[in-house]
DNA sequence: GTTGAGCGTT
């Protein structure tokens, strides 16, 4: 039972869940868990990651069976070193259900106690955390995020444009941050490209009329259209001739 | 292959 995180929450009666951050975007639970459960029982180690990248955002979530481990853990763990990286662990603060929790403690469905482990809450460490807490929330807020959309954004972009490229500057236009006037550029370059042949004709913006009947571009593909053969039949038979000599079909 | 404050799934 090394594999976390695979399987859904095997049972969250009474756990506490730490939060470990600041660890290396290649730790994986298997990694934290012997570190973990040297200092109590873990029941579970869930590790974020992007769904469509599959990369660790991180940071990890460890759950423990009992508090006082937790948080042996917790202080024992904090500020380690961790794949050359120096972690954070501490209690975490929204449990799963983005429900903000007491302390770490997930959902309190466990009966009583009854004191059996009434320990020394000990809020005093708390000042520690906060002390840490805030002085990295100080540092910065919203930096990383940005750097990870970024990268998100090209790998996606990537993507989008291995697939398709029709869509590649519709999107962009949608998007349209920051970069409107470089989009113009480019797309302005690009449209000219297409209009290049013909740039008098389509230099006329009223001729584009939705026309009542089907586009020329239909037409072309109206061999793979079943309608016109069924209708065909009947104004059309076998032969080429048109008994009905009507001006649509002398056009087409 | 990249990044570095934060809060979570089969």
């Amino acid at each position: 039972m090394s594999h976390f995180g695979r399987t859904g929450p095997p049972d969250i009666r009474d756990t506490y869940s730490l939060l470990v951050l600041n660890i290396t975007f290649r730790t994986t639970a298997d990694d934290l868990f012997p570190l973990f459960d040297k200092y109590g029982k873990v029941v579970d180690i869930f590790i974020p990651r992007d769904r469509r990248t599959g990369d660790s955002r991180g940071f990890a979530f460890v759950r423990y069976k009992y508090a006082e481990e937790a948080q042996k853990a917790v202080e024992r763990l904090d500020g380690r070193n961790v794949d050359g990286r120096d972690i954070m662990v501490q209690f975490a603060k929204y449990g799963p259900n983005a429900e903000p929790i007491k302390k770490g403690r997930v959902i309190e469905t466990s009966p009583k106690p009854k004191g059996s482990r009434s320990r020394s809450p000990g809020p005093r460490r708390r000042d520690d955390y906060r002390d840490r807490d805030h002085r990295r929330r100080s540092r910065s807020r919203s930096r990383g995020r940005h750097s990870r959309d970024r990268y998100r954004e090209k790998e996606r972009d990537s993507r989008h444009r291995s697939r398709s490229r029709s869509i590649s500057p519709d999107y962009h236009r949608g998007r349209g941050r920051g970069r409107g006037r470089y989009e113009s550029e480019r797309r302005r370059s690009r449209s000219r490209s297409f209009d290049s042949p013909s740039p008098r004709k389509s230099s006329s913006p009223r001729r584009t009329p939705p026309s009542r009947d089907a586009s020329p571009a239909k037409r072309n593909h109206e061999e793979q259209s079943p309608i016109p053969q069924n209708a065909s039949p009947l104004r059309r038979p076998a032969n080429s001739q048109s008994p009905s000599p009507h001006k649509s079909d002398a056009e087409d």
